[in-house]
DNA sequence: CGTTAGCACTCGTAAAATTATAGTGCTAGG
DNA sequence: CCTAGCACTATAATTTTACGAGTGCTAACG
């Protein structure tokens, strides 16, 4: 149990660090408390003790540790309201009342990456548990057209398919015999009942089907949900811990790989969480705060991912603003 | 004018310059010619008077400068075929017929990055002088919708629309008309042409017209053409000329910026064409391989983009095969 | 006359030595 | 319990030294 003298140390220790991202004296902090250095020094023994912090060397000063932060942001940070600049500039793009909803939460994540420096990710629904709401085919010239699929949930997606030697008849009944006999269906199930109700009755009714069942079977087998967007990867090399090639390369690789990334948002809790160094899959030494939003139909998460000494106050009151408005 | 040794010497420093990223003494020129260091040496001289070479400091080996590239690439050059191992990999992408060109292309050019560890840029035909070939609408709920635009060279956009207290048959009006009345407008042209041609017939047939023409007003002026694919950025993070953190952040700054990408597919030849250093507008240090490519209504431009000191045989093959294989 | 052996010279890199300094830990006295 | 004071330590910055890879030039050679 820390003493609340303890606390205020830790506190400002990982508010300095965070602005800093320097190791902290006793001395810089001896000045904002009515102590001396040399009891500072005993406490933040004692604070090293706890493995709330850490040295760099043997005689340098401190930085928090993982434990620490995890302290800090459980029960030291405040969760104030957004200072005024940083709301002015997303209310400017939810007041616009005029932008869908995608849009808006797009644009504010580009805002917050610039405005903090930190990388924002929105991995939109996973659309594998949609449910068809529609196909339609565009023919664009005599051998390609262009399928169209639509989920309930407002996903689109479309392919591009290749039909030599096909009648555009054939083509509308089978688009016709899908929309009739698989509407409603869940993304994942399509090919399965694609295979066995489908298949069969197209064979009755369209001269050249085998061709044609394979066509879209290729189109509704490549549904990936490419929903995923990741916001000023940049950023992350105007941070003084991501200043080593090696660094940037294992964080980038793992920011491209769409499994990790995907990880994020299996987390079912609806609130704001947040998973510092190892508690995250991306790198030891970053942080990332992630919270899900749902507003009738959009549904998804939204991320922010910097280094461990991240401003957290500010992120989370940020995020928690987004959500507001996106779910109202 | 180069004596065919000076040639000779200049091409073996650049082609060992790509392998090995160090300044090439005289020494090890010398053992693949018939002919002393001291030769080596003053043919080097030489070539550093005319400008094709450089040295890092007063004592140390040779480097291709800019010009010394230029007159590799223009002069020195064999383009033969691609080597066994990188034509396998390639040919099998393109022989599973299956797949349509566009998946072919950017599967072709993942793998090209993987291969070369180079960045590859695919940019789609900007779809600005594509002709608008239909609209479809698609109903989500109460007070969402999709809109769906199709070009004639097969782009699709869609776009969500709100449209509280609209009744579907006045929506579904609107469209009629537009299918009507502008099908076959070149895209950029579509807003005017919606003001002028389309605004008073809808404000006849339709109630809520004021509305609706705002919303799909929108939806057309913002017809972004957002098919710009950049694959293999951290690439640039193996390559021993960009490990200052500094030089990343400015070339990744540059590869996000689609006003820099457009650039590239501005120069209308349709050969394979060279940019190295400051002939490209992403960094002195970097060199654009880049071709355009045209199949039927598919357009584009391919670009590969590494240091300059690039296996520029094996890049040029390697674009040469994938735009024959594009093209027929 | 082009080529080459030989040698002095240069510069960069790496390791070792030096210095300065910011910070700690601990002790002893208030 | 707090704090002044001092010995101690690791780092960072600078200098020193040593070495080697590579050049340029000169003079001799075929």
């Amino acid at each position: 149990m820390l003493t609340k003298r303890q606390e205020n140390i830790l506190k400002l220790i990982v508010e300095h660090y965070v602005k800093l991202a320097k190791p902290i004296s006793s001395n810089s902090i001896c000045k904002k408390l009515k102590c001396s250095s040399a009891t500072v020094r005993n406490e933040m023994a004692f604070l090293e003790d706890a493995n709330l912090l850490e040295k760099t060397h043997t005689s340098s000063g401190r930085i928090p540790s993982e434990k620490g932060y995890r302290y800090y942001v459980d029960h030291l940070m405040e969760l104030k309201k957004m200072n005024a600049e940083d709301m002015l500039k997303l209310q400017i793009i939810f007041h616009n009342n005029q932008l869908p909803l995608t849009d808006c939460i797009n644009k504010s994540l580009q805002v917050i990456s610039d405005m903090t420096s930190y990388a924002t990710i929105i991995l939109g629904s996973s659309s594998h548990n949609n449910l068809l709401k529609q196909i339609e085919v565009v023919p664009i010239n005599d051998s390609n057209l262009i399928v169209i699929i639509v989920t309930d949930k407002g996903h689109v997606q479309h392919k591009e398919m290749k039909l030599d030697n096909i009648s555009l008849e054939d083509i509308k009944k089978t688009v016709g015999l899908i929309n009739n006999l698989i509407i409603g269906t869940p993304i994942d199930e399509i090919s399965t009942k694609l295979e066995y109700e489908i298949k069969p009755i197209i064979g009755r009714y369209v001269t050249e089907h085998e061709k044609l069942y394979n066509a879209f079977y290729n189109v509704f087998t490549d549904f990936t949900t490419n929903d995923i967007n990741v916001v000023g990867r940049t950023k992350f090399l105007e941070q003084p811990e991501f200043s080593s090639v090696d660094k940037i390369k294992t964080i980038f690789e793992k920011l491209d790989d769409e499994n990790v990334l995907r990880e994020i948002e299996k987390d079912d809790d609806n609130n704001i969480k947040i998973y510092i160094g190892k508690e995250n899959n991306i790198d030891d030494d970053v942080t990332v705060i992630k919270t899900k939003f749902k507003n009738g139909h959009e549904e998804g998460t939204l991320a922010i991912v910097g280094p461990k000494r991240m401003d957290y106050e500010r992120v989370v009151s940020m995020l928690e603003f987004i959500k507001d408005q996106v779910e109202d």
